[in-house]
DNA sequence: TTGGTCCTACGAAGCACTTAGTATTAAATA
DNA sequence: TATTTAATACTAAGTGCTTCGTAGGACCAA
């Protein structure tokens, strides 16, 4: 009964799995287990259990090589990124990305360096725009 | 047995009611349902439980007026909204709230206007720490 | 006073998430 | 071949979230 629990975003678990399938571009369950941060201790059969159910709900693939599944994420991390960014956006920024763009550059904790880069990515998109 | 399960984040449903009391500044159970969007048909009692519980979780104190509780926001949503983006920011940017905006700035859907006054909220912010 | 209305408090069902154990199978090795 | 190793499949426990029902109390009107 192998049913596809189709759900839209990662849970926490997931996240740090897809996150390091992102990072790995692919890896077997002993090779997720093997890059989660050091305090992680997780069974083996924890970490197979998890990415069998995200291989259901459709955010990995799964192809055999021997005896061993390899996994592979089946959305890039930029898509899920702009998926959630746009989730969060309309629960909690009333459905305007700018006012959560204006909420990260008034807080501290961002340094000139990296609002000055954010200045120049916004000058070349909106030069783009004009071309 | 009064515990205080605390928590950081709002979940999906706390979050709906928190939106509302941001909103209305504060407001009764019966105040909270009547705002909930239209098709949504929940039984006054479970509108009670979900305020009970963000009271014991902190998300907001109540005060009796009469025989009713009046229920106020703990935090203020500009405070959630930084926490809010700076969870995601490790968890789904590598900690680089930059890459955040730029995955934000990148994609369709930001009108030029709205990019317009991003650059002028950044230009008046690095302004600022000049002086 | 009695019945209806509106509130709070509590309990419980159903479901999803997280974790891990057991059983089974397949490969590798001695 | 017999044993050990390592993988998958299944099951289940514990917890938290969501929802609602029931019970009980206060107030108001007939």
């Amino acid at each position: 009964m192998r049913q596809k629990r189709k759900s839209e975003f990662l849970t926490e678990v997931e996240l740090e799995f897809m996150t390091e399938l992102w990072a790995m571009g692919q890896g077997t369950v002993r090779d997720v287990l093997d890059h989660l941060a050091p305090g992680r201790n997780l069974a083996y059969t924890s970490a197979a259990t998890i990415l069998r159910i995200m291989e259901q709900k459709e955010f990995v693939t799964s192809e055999k090589q021997g005896k061993t599944f390899v996994y592979k994420p089946a959305l890039a991390k930029d898509a899920y990124q702009s998926k959630t960014l746009h989730d969060l956006s309309n629960k909690l920024f009333d459905g305007t990305p700018a006012s959560m763009v204006a909420r990260l550059v008034n807080d501290k904790g961002m340094s000139e360096q990296a609002l000055e880069e954010i200045r120049a990515l916004l000058d070349r998109r909106l030069t783009e725009n004009d071309s």
